[in-house]
DNA sequence: GTAAGTGCAAATGATTTGCAGATGT
DNA sequence: ACATCTGCAAATCATTTGCACTTAC
């Protein structure tokens, strides 16, 4: 199945490679640090053309977690991503928690939804329990996902 | 109520105008566009700065309506936004739509959401009636919010 | 052989920051 | 007076683009 109506660069198997290995949610930073582990002369720049051709494709998707740079993964299994405003905690959602959404918007609007795109932002469970007063949602302040780690096992 | 632990400039003020006047969905560059009709000198990194202050002391908001820059509008009135990938064609989306979302988030997560942060892209009505096949979600294109008019007036 | 793909550097767009000078209280 | 604000220029961060050169087919 592989680069339907491209080429097959090593540049582009490596950069599949580097996407099934570390299943979901990469920047392409990540990607660019995983392939060029073996490949350091693969510019980020192919990175982000590479991705953009496989995302026409219907390989690979992009999501916005937040504020920072867009997170790519394999299009099978669609979902939605809550992610905590105060720690960055990101947790997949499934589709049909958007069933609700879904049918009100197409109800009232015509419009249909794609959960996918950008994420549901929010406070995860640890956070809300870690709150001083219920003060509604004053204080945010931005936060950056990618643990200390930098790439990968990232969390 | 204005501007509870600092000072009253006059950029301040104006941008307050600005947001009062143009009720909501400006980017900043369109609030500065507006202040600086008046206020020429006034910078934009002015307006940042102050835009800011007025969310930390939660007269604000900003949404991420889609990629490209972030909208400002007053805090009140809390409701989401579906935001159309092919026209930027956006509605706002009253809260209790997200009321069945926000109820499986938390009993699954124990994740509180806050739909005002991004919006919900998808597809609107117009832009679902003029699609040629259901292709599913593949041909997205970037697209851009802000129609040709530039600040304000629009859509 | 030739068009598609790549590396690089420079451009872009949105937003942030350092600093010296202006201004509200 | 003196801390807060502001204007400006320069920095940053994520991403894109122009161009000359490589490479897969």
């Amino acid at each position: 199945m592989r680069a339907r109506g491209g080429r097959v660069t090593t540049a582009r198997r490596s950069l599949l490679e580097a996407l099934f290995a570390s299943s979901g949610h990469c920047t392409a930073e990540d990607l660019a640090a995983i392939v060029q582990a073996k490949m350091p002369d693969v510019h980020i720049s192919t990175i982000y053309r590479n991705l953009d051709e496989l995302e026409r494709l219907g390989v690979l998707v992009h999501t916005h977690l937040g504020h920072g740079p867009a997170s790519y993964h394999l299009a099978s299994s669609p979902h939605g991503h809550l992610v905590c405003e105060r720690c960055g905690e990101t947790v997949e959602a499934p589709a049909e928690m958007f069933a609700g959404l879904a049918r009100s918007a197409r109800k009232r609007f015509g419009f249909r939804i794609d959960p996918r795109h950008f994420a549901v932002l929010g406070a995860c469970a640890a956070c809300v329990a870690a709150e001083p007063a219920p003060v509604s949602f004053a204080g945010r302040r931005k936060f950056t996902q990618r643990g200390p780690g930098g790439s990968l096992g990232d969390r």
